[in-house]
Formats: C-alpha cells, sequence, structure tokens
DNA sequence: CTATCTGCAAAGCGTTTGCAGGGAA
DNA sequence: TTCCCTGCAAACGCTTTGCAGATAG
C-alpha cells in the first residue's frame, strides 16, 4: 500500500503505448498511490479538487490506465467501480468489503495457497479450457462502523 | 449448480418474512435454480419470456431475494450484476471470469483452506475489528472462446 | 377483505460519446 | 506542427420510484 511510484516509470509505460503523461494524468495517479483503499470516481475527482479534474477525463484517464495495465478496477457489487493501482506497484492483496456501508480496504496477505492454486488452474484447463492468469479474493463482512 | 430447490421450503422462508410466494417470483426462482452460472436480469427476462415478467418486477424480485438470504449478488466488474442461489442451496464455490467477453460460470470447489482463512479472519478481526462473514474468490481469465 | 405484489411510465444516476478548443512532444 | 488530450453538453443504459389496478393468503 502506498507505494512511492515513480512517475518517470509510469511515463514511459505510458509512453511506451504512444500515450502522454499530463497534469490530469498525473493527479489522478497521485490520488491512487496515496490511497489505502481502491477509489471510485467520485472520490478521484474529490482529491484531485486542488486542480479539479472533469469527471469525464477521470473516466477516461482511469479506463486507458487499465488498459494500460497500469491500474485495476474492483467490482464490489456497489453501485459504482473502484480502481487501485495494479498489483506490480501495490503487490498481491485481497480485499475487505463491509456488507453495511460497502466500504471496500485493501489487505496485506492472501490465505489461498500457491500449489493449491496452481492445481485448481490446471484443472479448470483441462476441463474447461479456461486459462486462469489472476485471482481475487474477498473477505466479506462487517466493519467495526457497521458491527454491532 | 441446478439444485432441486423445494418451493415449499422457500415458501415457508418468504412467508417466515412476509413475504408471498407468487407465479413471478416462482419463474425467476426456477430460472435461477436452473443455470449453472449467475444470470443478469436481462437473462433471467429472457429465461421467464414463456409468461413474461417486467423487468422492474425482477429488478425487485432479485432485491428481495437478496435481502431474504436466498439469492446471492455476484459482481463482475461488467456492466450489470448477476445474481445466483445462495450458497445455502448451490454449495460453496468460486467463479471464473472471461476477461475477454465477460462470461461468468461457476466452479465446484475453494482452494482455500479452511483453517488458513480462520486465521486470517482472526487476524483481521484483532487488528480492524473487521468482522468476516463470507469470503468469495474469483478466477479471472479467458474462457476458450477468448483463448488465442 | 387487506396487505402485498405487479406493470406502466417516468425519473435517477453512473458512464460514455461527439465535438471543438487546448496542450504535450 | 502534429496528434493527443480535455472539457462541455448531450446521449445512453441500467436501475429505481410513484402510482393504480391485480392478487395471494
Amino acid at each position: 500500500m502506498n507505494p512511492t511510484i515513480g512517475y518517470e516509470t509510469i511515463s514511459h509505460l505510458l509512453a511506451r503505448q504512444g500515450h502522454r503523461l499530463t497534469g490530469p494524468r498525473r493527479a489522478i495517479l497521485q490520488a491512487l498511490s496515496t490511497s489505502d483503499k481502491p477509489l471510485t470516481v467520485e472520490e478521484i475527482h474529490a482529491r484531485v479538487a486542488e486542480r479539479p479534474v472533469n469527471r469525464v477525463t477521470i473516466y477516461r484517464t482511469v479506463h486507458l490506465l487499465v488498459s494500460a495495465g497500469l491500474v485495476r478496477a474492483v467490482d464490489t457489487a456497489q453501485d459504482c467501480l473502484r480502481y487501485e493501482l495494479a498489483e506490480q506497484f501495490t503487490g498481491h492483496h485481497a480485499h475487505l468489503v463491509c456488507q453495511g456501508c460497502g466500504r471496500v480496504e485493501e489487505l496485506a496477505g492472501c490465505p489461498v495457497p500457491n500449489e493449491a492454486l496452481a492445481r485448481l488452474s490446471r484443472r479448470v484447463w483441462r476441463r474447461r479450457h479456461f486459462q486462469v492468469v489472476d485471482h481475487e479474493l474477498r473477505l466479506v463482512g462487517l466493519c467495526s462502523a457497521c458491527h454491532v
């Protein structure tokens, strides 16, 4: 969490794909990199309020970053999607999702053993020709505020 | 998958909460219970086409069933939610989500060891006062159709 | 008979698109 | 100087809500 991002690296990653590192994009990446939880477009908008960025630009930017592999979309059965830096920057982690308020937090560590996952992936490939490339674990429950 | 649902049981479960088992609700439950994957509202609508049910009624019904604990919402970073019978009817399972077409399939079996999960849950409770009540595992990848 | 449920129409809201001006390389 | 990017306005599509008639228990 809270990884220090090298803008140079990201700039190169974007440039390599024919994209530019602009002010709004820098600000959006900054917002995502300093958050300890996935953010909605609305939350990103609030965090770049100092130099406002149009919501449309935020939508377009997160899409760009997702397809560039720098950002990942996290869906949480809420009304809107959330975005976080790709695991290459944050490391592999699970999510805590509160049933009460919808709050989403990161959780370092994953209880899925690599070996068991590999075995399951092989089985899925053999039986269904589905190629597993990633996995996401979500722990659903009640956060401290929503807990009785 | 494809569990045989006792409508009597479901009727009682609904009645206990002051709800009624009507034709549309029966049809929607039938659609969900005979599917081997979570369905969108649109897909449910198509599967009850014999005796059409208004989309609004489907939305209201799945909400009712979710809050009654009979159905679970599955979010897949797609444009809309999917619904499946609660695990009390289908058993615990993971999901295969195709990055290419968004297709979602059920996968019996879960590579998360109970003990590791319990340990992690205790840790999360101690450190963050987040009470874990459920977990969802998603294997993301490419289905046979989208695979190169 | 009464409270619940359904369908229709319309509104709500997150997200996407078209287009013209502005900015990075 | 050339694309690419941004903002504005409007469209889009999924979902929700208000209301009156229909129905389960």
